[in-house]
DNA sequence: AAAATAAGTTAGTAATAACTAACATTGTGA
DNA sequence: TCACAATGTTAGTTATTACTAACTTATTTT
């Protein structure tokens, strides 16, 4: 179960994510999500197929393991949840929360992102006036 | 307002707490706090230098400069915010909030953090409920 | 089919940030 | 004072991750 680095992470996660859309996946797509140069991701293709988490025959499509696909599939749902919980809490644009989740996706652990999850869950607009102390919040609800 | 690297933020905030409990830093009280080898601290210490934000005579205290002081102050500031609102969000030790305050403190931009401080200030034990959703907390909250 | 374009690869380099081993300086106890 | 311990520094190396330039292979256009 050796762990993968950040930007790894971040390959996989888009291997998968454009695999699922067009059931092929090759370098030009990887460039179009994380916007590096080819080099980059002929480097970090190299790496993940050392650690059998992709195949790809030369000049050829990129294709997940199984294994990968695992890895690909938790990676995705932790970015996903952390997303949705960055948004909601700080307010923010899908555009920015992804970016915010890009980078906390490689610090939080289990422990953590479930209680996202479960955050995310019970959210709504009385949650986010509470959080905010907004201050007719008591009284509007004592009012009903 | 050259930006710091994730890792000069570290250094130059350890100086800051060493320096307010002791009024004079050294490189073994970095070396306390962020457990890296001392020649890991002097490569950093050197940068730190070039960039005028500390002084430090040769095997002599670690000081920071007015620009350095205000860098620094800044890091702090935000780790404390962050720190806290990790901990009482997740429920988290301090410890652990620090550990990943470490972190998160890179990442997130002013508008985040003055979020998380506006979230920590209005924090209770009934947010608390509301945001795990506790079964009975609107029942609890209606029979007052 | 040849030329042009697109896509992928290789080679070489740089920045960041860590490490160990070896050495230098400072401070302290016998 | 002199030896030893503690502290700090230098030199050299490694890993990760990115880059540009140059090249190869594949595909498309004329």
């Amino acid at each position: 179960m050796n762990k993968l680095t950040k930007s790894l992470e971040d390959y996989i996660e888009a291997i998968y994510v454009v695999s699922r859309e067009k059931h092929f996946c090759r370098v030009k797509d990887i460039q179009k999500i994380l916007k590096v140069s080819k080099p980059s991701i002929v480097n970090a293709l190299n790496v993940l197929k050392e650690k059998e988490l992709i195949v790809q025959e030369k000049y050829g499509y990129i294709n997940l393991t199984k294994e990968g696909m695992k890895k690909a599939k938790d990676v995705y749902k932790k970015h996903r949840i952390i997303t949705e919980f960055v948004e909601k809490i700080f307010e923010l644009e899908n555009d920015s929360a992804q970016k915010i989740a890009c980078e906390i996706e490689h610090i939080v652990d289990r422990n953590i992102y479930e209680r996202m999850e479960k955050i995310s869950k019970n959210f709504n607009e009385r949650t986010k006036r509470i959080l905010y102390g907004e201050k007719n919040e008591t009284d509007r609800f004592k009012g009903r």
